[in-house]
DNA sequence: AATTTTTGCAACCGCATGACA
DNA sequence: TTGTCATGCGGTTGCAAAAAT
């Protein structure tokens, strides 16, 4: 939910992450719960005439290591690519084969998820 | 306008690797 | 050595949105 998003984007730009991404979601719950109220990071709910306040991301580390690396993460760039990148990536792939890190590793702040959709979806079908 | 089909892609799964005990 | 645990990686999929009918 955007309220996650908000949470995790908080707390990574805050504080990085230092430890480990399995405790990350009770970290990142703990400090969204310490910023002054109203928070977009914390979600209220009024139920009842109660106001019910959720704290804590109710996600494993490993869905919060991936939604900040692949899509949260400030320094990359989604969609778009450019013929010069299509040229780089049909290039790669001729001498590498499916490896997405790699070719996303000699794209300018592409990730290997999105390099992987963009040749299953548009590069494979031009071959 | 309503319904069906296709497409795009974020997220999931299982496995490999490496660190550490 | 063997076992455990966290992370990185690539194949695959669920499903919402877009396109087609």
């Amino acid at each position: 939910s955007p309220e996650e998003d908000d949470a995790l984007r908080d707390y990574m730009q805050r504080h990085g992450n230092t430890g480990s991404w399995i405790t990350l979601p009770n970290k990142a719950g703990e400090f969204a719960r310490s910023l002054p109220l109203p928070c977009p990071a914390v979600p209220l709910i009024v139920l009842d005439g109660c106001l019910i306040v959720l704290v804590g991301l109710k996600r494993c580390g490993k869905s919060c290591r991936l939604r900040w690396l692949n899509y949260l993460r400030p320094d990359i760039r989604h969609g778009g690519f450019t013929d010069e990148e299509d040229t780089i990536i049909y290039s790669l792939y001729s001498q590498l084969g499916s490896k997405w890190s790699l070719i996303a590793s000699q794209l300018e702040r592409r990730t290997d998820n999105d390099v992987k959709n963009h040749w299953n979806t548009k590069l494979k079908k031009r071959l």
